[in-house]
DNA sequence: TCATTCTGTTGCCAAAACGGCAACAAAAGT
DNA sequence: ACTTTTGTTGCCGTTTTGGCAACAGAATGA
């Protein structure tokens, strides 16, 4: 296979050789076929790119111009070449996920790492945000797969796979709301509240939440970053409204609790795994949304 | 002209246009023909490097790839070509000159500029060092032209002109050696002297004057510009040993005064411009050493 | 000094690549 | 149901490419 003129790969060759005859035999052709191609070369550019000694050839100004540009090409060849062969049969050599902030924690890395040792050559691009920047994302092309939160129905995006999170109140151990196995939505004016900024609230299941009843919480501090959000609360500081997975590793770790909401009730948090819809995927990217999907799938609360 | 594969170039205007026909008209071929090398392409890397959708082409992960690296060459192609371009007529793009110090101050600058207005788009290297550093240069090919002095005959070294610049004292116009017309080397034994550094004297036109006479000068200072040694014989700190030409404009300005040395007789110090001798040179190149040798025939001194 | 051995170059011819034309199947728009 | 537009393929003439042999010129070796 090669991308450059075949000229060029002679013309290299006999400025490496200084003879058209050793580059020949170098290049297993008839030396009139490379003094040919030679000649065309100059012919066609006008310039004369050797110096004809009687010993043989010697780049001239113009062929020492030449011949480090068509070096730089051939090695762009040689890397291009490489970069395409890891492509072929996985299909890419990249794969751009765009996900919320949940899943970078804990579910990703995991599967990410299990994904790796069946596509070692495989790199990914992993982009957080919030769902308006995901989908955003994966229509424009911008990014392969997307997970997000809530999305609502865009034509130009393929719903693959969702599942319900549980909702609820997450707090400290010690907190007088980890006292109970459930929890009502006004207990919690009560305490400060740790909220997410406007512009995570937009959209969130939080906002529908508190938009179906008439309790004005008591904000102690707005974040943009979950783990923040995470943080305050468990230094005891309020309660904090997050999903099931946003805490997976804090409940194992018993630094948080959780407690769903009881009521008011709402379709809470959906978890959703999409793609372009006009798009067929990179073979390896399809086998990672297969992947995708049981993880997911597993996410679901338990019974 | 092309230097890429027309396969390549088929391939972007298929990119661009996101279908064959499309750009089969701007490429005015026929759509079989740019489909054919779009699938000769794919089937030799063995990557397929669109989507095919019903309603055109669209890029896959190896095509983005592959035309992000397209794209790049094709700048380079016009730009070499350009530059090419410009090579043409003239042969080369860059004059590489390795030349004494002497010669930079003044005689090269007007003479550079003389040529700069014939041959607009030729570009100068110009290289200052002493006469081996400069014989090294011409011989490898890393300079052109090569302007030095008192070269020993070498093989590989074609000398083309050669003058017979002046060699005496150079002192402040308040100095008592500046009232003699002519002066005798012994006659420098009574004041301090301004001499090149052991690197610069080696070879140096100075070198051979004492080698012939028994005078022990009285050295005040060893510098290894001719900048450097000009500037203290012009405040008056003691004499200097150079040629004519080394001091044209400080003697056009009268800050200097240049007293031919009488005895003893040497043939002093001879400029000379040479090339490689196994190399021709750009037509440019040429053309300029014809208007050095002039240049340099005209530094004679007069009478 | 002559013969040899390099060099690049050119004419002739076969093989391969390329491009144009027409036709086909499939899908989208009307 | 019709038209339009898409990529694709078979056929054929043209163009390009490469191999073989021979040539002219210059350097090298005996």
């Amino acid at each position: 296979m090669q991308l450059l003129l075949t000229g060029l790969r002679y013309f290299e060759e006999v400025a490496r050789q200084g003879s058209l005859r050793k580059a020949a035999d170098r290049l297993h052709v008839a030396a009139s076929a490379v003094n040919r191609q030679i000649l065309k070369l100059e012919d066609e550019l006008g310039v004369a790119l050797f110096e004809r000694l009687p010993r043989g050839l010697r780049l001239s100004p113009a062929g020492e111009l030449m011949l480090a540009q068509v070096r730089r090409w051939q090695h762009d060849e040689r890397q291009l070449l490489e970069t395409l062969g890891d492509i072929r049969g996985t299909g890419c050599a990249e794969i751009r996920i765009a996900a919320v902030e949940s899943l970078t924690d804990q579910v990703l890395p995991e599967l990410l790492g299990r994904f790796g040792e069946r596509f070692p050559r495989v790199r990914f691009a992993l982009h957080t945000g919030l769902t308006e920047d995901i989908l955003e994302r994966v229509a424009t092309g911008e990014a392969d797969i997307g997970i997000c939160m809530n999305p609502p129905p865009i034509r130009r995006i393929r719903f693959i796979e969702a599942v319900e999170l549980g909702f609820g109140v997450v707090v400290a151990p010690s907190h007088p709301l980890a006292a109970a196995s459930e929890v009502r939505l006004s207990e919690c004016r009560d305490y400060p509240a740790i909220l997410p900024d406007a512009e995570m609230f937009r959209g969130s299941t939080l906002e529908r939440v508190l938009a179906q009843s008439d309790i004005e919480l008591t904000p102690l501090a707005g974040c943009n970053r979950i783990l923040a959000i995470k943080s305050l609360a468990r230094a005891g500081l309020g309660v904090a409204f997050l999903n099931a997975l946003d805490v997976a590793r804090e409940l194992a770790h018993g630094e948080l609790v959780f407690r769903p909401l009881r009521n008011p009730r709402v379709e809470g948090a959906r978890l959703v795994l999409c793609s372009a819809a006009d798009r067929s995927l990179p073979m390896a990217a399809e086998v990672l949304v297969e992947e995708l999907s049981v993880a997911i799938r597993a996410l679901a609360p338990r019974g």
